[in-house]
DNA sequence: TCAATTACTTACTTTGAAGTAACTAATACT
DNA sequence: AGTATTAGTTACTTCAAAGTAAGTAATTGA
């Protein structure tokens, strides 16, 4: 018997929303947008640069999924060695606000929720 | 040669906002938070229905990990079968606004991701 | 002639999240 | 005696995301 106001969380699992968020979930492409965001545009070695820990691998792959989805753009110039610069798109602009009230929630709660893992990770040591 | 105003994204990676965003990115979390900000109060196996893909182990994963950050509690009713109740804390439900931005955001955008998709990947096939 | 530069690609390995299926405790009901 | 119920646990497997390390093209400058 579930409640009728519920029933269209169902659709939620393989559905487009989830679609969406799976790549705003992974582990590069919020940190690349909110750069992007900051940053204006960037070449892909300042990218690289200022995120420090990524491999050139997961930039690349990152920065294709984003465009991909039309969240960033490319642009080459034609030189030796290249230039590659990317920036946001209307589309990738449009999701800042979100992703950043979400960002702002986690910097603000953080330490609560540390406190809660590690009252909860005690538990199970007293037993 | 990084801009002073993009440097505190270094710092961005193994950091606890990366740690809270994490889980949250996670498979179901997003989902069962949705559910519970809606449905109020809801026993497992109510859950479970809802949700109608996840598996039980899945289920408790995702409901002790949220457990443990805080975000939702769990109150056992001491009968037999078992009776569990969970719901949203207050910092769960203060999570709820940036939830929704950005699910909101995913569908009020996804058709447009959905056609960027398409047209990338339209691309290869031509060359 | 040879190293440097930039934006990658390729091949391979590792890791952990997630899935599957079976099992469990404790009681009420038939 | 046997079945149903609820909220799990356990052991095992699968799979894709991510990491590592090396190689590549094309040109400039020493």
């Amino acid at each position: 018997m579930i409640k009728d106001n519920l029933k269209k969380y169902v659709l939620l699992d393989d559905c487009p929303v989830r679609n969406v968020l799976d790549r705003v979930g992974d582990k590069w492409s919020i940190l690349v947008i909110s750069i992007l965001g900051e940053g204006g545009t960037l070449r892909f070695n300042e990218l690289n640069a200022v995120i420090g820990t990524i491999s050139q691998k997961m930039l690349t792959v990152t920065l294709k999924t984003l465009e991909a989805d039309g969240l960033v753009s490319r642009k080459i110039y034609p030189q030796v060695p290249p230039r590659v610069e990317y920036t946001l798109t209307p589309l990738g602009e449009s999701l800042l606000p979100a992703m950043s009230l979400l960002v702002d929630w986690a910097m603000q709660n953080m330490s609560a929720i540390k406190a809660s893992r590690e009252q909860y990770s005690g538990r199970k040591e007293l037993v």
